[in-house]
DNA sequence: ACTACAGTTGAGCAACTACTCAATTGTTAT
DNA sequence: ATAACAATTGAGTAGTTGCTCAACTGTAGT
């Protein structure tokens, strides 16, 4: 018993191809730094926030008026997307104003939105 | 006292900005849709399995191995990448095979990558 | 019909997450 | 110094999620 059929209880049916693919697949913490970074996307506060500062530079306040949410849900948010250097900000007087940091994001919003509107375009 | 001020508790500090993105952001349930979308991308076993399939066409067996995973465990996120119509399956007797199903998921997973690697290439 | 095995499924659970609430920091104005 | 307010932060909590385990389905071979 290997340990591999300790934790599959099956053959390998297909030994070449899992060998091939085991050798051209990103390494292991590139794929959870990848996981990491699309999971900042995955939440319908954050997409919205990027979707809003990919239109203008706004402050809390106004992303919470805008979203109708609490300053300090907003906070917390941008906080998770600071911390991903997704977004930077800058200070003027008590009012922080926070803008989109990396190109990437515009891109990777736009293919995805393009996505679900494929979709459903599919579905009518 | 507005609604809005009810859960914000501040001014808007930028009313026109505010009002601008508000008309030319994409509608609610669109950033919802899209933010399951990119959910599925933010999980390592998912994203693995996509990296896999992008590779080559597996099945469930071959899969577990690859990633030293229970059968079962594949199997529930192959649930989930299918109800997401990110990939498809084909049966050949006893044995499913699975490859994704979309060009937007083998963009989005580049893009992601290159994202990544550029992070790290300014790291060091 | 029976066995074998790939795959699926539902219940249950531990870990995580997005929010609320209250307290605090940072800056401006009086 | 004090008040006012934008923003941040930490603790607590309800909801979500990714796995395990056991039972089940589907197909092939005898």
């Amino acid at each position: 018993m290997t340990n591999k059929e300790i934790t599959c209880y099956c053959e390998v049916i297909h030994e070449d191809v899992v060998n091939k693919v085991k050798e051209n697949m990103s390494p292991h913490n590139e794929l959870n730094k990848l996981a990491n970074f699309f999971k900042i996307f995955g939440d319908p506060t954050r997409i919205s926030i990027i979707n809003a500062l990919d239109l203008n530079e706004m402050c809390v306040c106004d992303l919470a008026v805008l979203l109708n949410m609490t300053k300090s849900a907003i906070s917390h948010q941008l906080r998770t997307l600071r911390n991903a250097n997704l977004v930077k900000s800058r200070r003027e007087g008590k009012v922080v104003f926070y803008s989109l940091n990396d190109k990437h994001v515009q891109d990777i919003f736009e293919i995805g939105l393009e996505h679900i509107r494929h979709l459903q375009d599919n579905k009518s």
